[in-house]
DNA sequence: TTGTAGGCGTTATCAC
DNA sequence: GTGATAACGCCTACAA
């Protein structure tokens, strides 16, 4: 076993709690005696046991992350905000993947809490009641990144996603396009990028334009499904540009066209979501919605830290501003 | 504060202990005591307080993973497959990103081990003396990804990544190049990638060619690393084949030479390793070697446990099948 | 089958 | 300035 505030006391000659009090620089010890403690830490190579110190303070200087898959192209960065800024307050990061499989989120939720985590950041695409209440019933603090609770208002961190997708297809209107496709998420999902279905559709309206369901495919975001999408869309109906809620789906699509001998953006203008690293080198490299990704998790690290020292959040629902990269996928 | 064993011993009439029991399902309860027990627990919403628990029987449950970089295309899957495991075999991860940097590494170390975590997933590339003193005097469980311990005999997983290299430049070979260039890292870097130029040199030389070092450029796996590089390459002398030591490097070097008019594979074939989800979506496809990505995780941290839970390796050093994925990025 | 009590390694409140 | 000592919440001999 290795040492522990006993061993050191004894080797310094003095008590744990003075020992105790070296450790935590707290109320005045004797610069003599200090030394000596000092030394016995040195040469027993003491640690001091965090586990034990937690269950004291009640605080593990840990914090839960909760998303839906690390392999997912958007999460990482995400997640290295987040650790940077917990690194910086000397917080460590449990990190779980879901799958967005609601049971999974629950199990999860429930052993963060038994493993005393000090707050929770938390990706989801469905905060339906049963987790709302569970959440509630484990009290912890937690800020949503991503997505936004309705009622219960939870602290959380996002773009306005309806504006960003309002934006991408005005910017592709303005680029002369009439009949635009549209492949993504559904609005039946109820989370961030559903709001960016509502987004196409008043743009659409805006500007005149007829909402034409048979340029319309709902899908989850992968590249797969993007390359499926289009293909569907195209065995229906005619068009001249696509709206993806993801670069993924963007650059499936791109793919499929160049299949079928379609151009980039000679002949069709194709526009991405979230400017995730693909798009940046892939070719023809993407224009894209951009949303600040590892800022989303540093500030959301930082505003859970907040919450856990009590200190209040000058805003509980940050809005983060989202831009359009332009590139080469659009004319 | 949340309730604890007391409260439910309490509610339910009977001691501490034996509420112990049933929460470990252990000794033998009576059935009628023990429905009491359960239900004074499900009534309170009683949750056992894992910390108190990991100080007592010394293990936490949680496992400690040291990467370099999240964010970088590579570990994602990595964690994804540890994690996978540990979901199992109920463990958490601490996930710590360290840029390579040694005093970031061993900062992590300490407090994995302040914090009691049961073992340690660890990928660095370079395990310098410092570091493996630490590890030593720390005393956990760890597995090496990626990586080998020279002397110190740290269960590993890892591929062949001579043979890797000198499977994919002969391939090269064999569709009839002869001026194969190199990009990636160099021999001085005490890591995996090192020994990929070891099987360039091999193949090379098994084939009567001439190694020319303007056709080398040694660098880190970054794609705008593989834009510099070709350019570099190309101002000094003439190749008809590249290979790339990561996937990122090649997609940068296509770049370029599109940018130069140079058709891949038509004008030059390059070759890419890893095999990472990039490879499968750009254009053209890489050609490249797989590294079981997934499976390196989770292999790794099957071990890990095994060692956790004194079980005995069949197999210290797994070294784990690469595969040559051809694509269209190679003629 | 069940209860009592000691201890895991700390912190923090008392006295001295 | 320093030292006992009581928690923190749980597990586990040892008794009963």
């Amino acid at each position: 076993m290795a040492a522990s505030i006993k061993d050191v006391a004894r080797e310094a000659g003095v008590s744990i709690a003075t020992v105790s009090r070296v450790l935590n620089d707290v109320d005045v010890v004797n610069e003599e005696t200090k030394k000596r403690v000092v030394e016995a830490i040195k040469k027993l190579g003491y640690r001091p046991n965090i586990v034990a110190r937690s269950l004291k303070t009640q605080r593990t200087r840990t914090i839960g992350i909760i998303i839906p898959d690390i392999s997912n192209q958007f999460y990482p960065e995400i997640v290295r905000g987040a650790e940077d800024v917990a690194n910086i307050y000397d917080y460590n990061i449990i990190l779980c993947n879901t799958d967005l499989n609601i049971e999974k989120e629950m199990e999860y939720l429930k052993v963060l809490k038994e493993k005393m985590v000090d707050g929770v950041l938390y990706m989801s695409n469905s905060l339906e009641p049963n987790i709302l209440s569970l959440i509630k019933q484990l009290q912890f603090p937690m800020v949503l990144v991503e997505s936004k609770s309705k009622g219960e208002d939870i602290p959380s961190v996002t773009i306005d996603n309806e504006k960003a997708a309002y934006d991408g297809v005005t910017y592709l209107i303005k680029k002369g396009n009439k009949r635009i496709a549209y492949i993504g998420a559904g609005e039946d999902i109820v989370n961030a990028s559903a709001m960016r279905y509502r987004g196409y559709k008043k743009a659409l309206e805006k500007n005149n334009l007829t909402l034409d369901e048979n340029r319309i495919y709902f899908t989850s975001s992968r590249a797969r499904n993007g390359y499926k999408g289009i293909n569907v869309i195209l065995s229906k109906t005619k068009i001249d540009s696509i709206f993806c809620t993801s670069d993924e789906i963007a650059v499936g699509v791109i793919n499929a066209l160049r299949d079928n001998g379609i151009r980039v953006p000679e002949d069709i203008d194709v526009m991405g979501f979230n400017n995730v690293y693909l798009a940046s080198v892939f070719y023809p490299k993407l224009t894209t919605i951009s949303q600040p990704i590892y800022d989303m998790g540093s500030i959301g690290m930082r505003m859970l830290i907040k919450m856990i020292n009590k200190e209040k959040l000058e805003e509980r629902n940050y809005i983060l501003p989202h831009e359009l990269i332009e590139r080469d996928s659009c004319k």
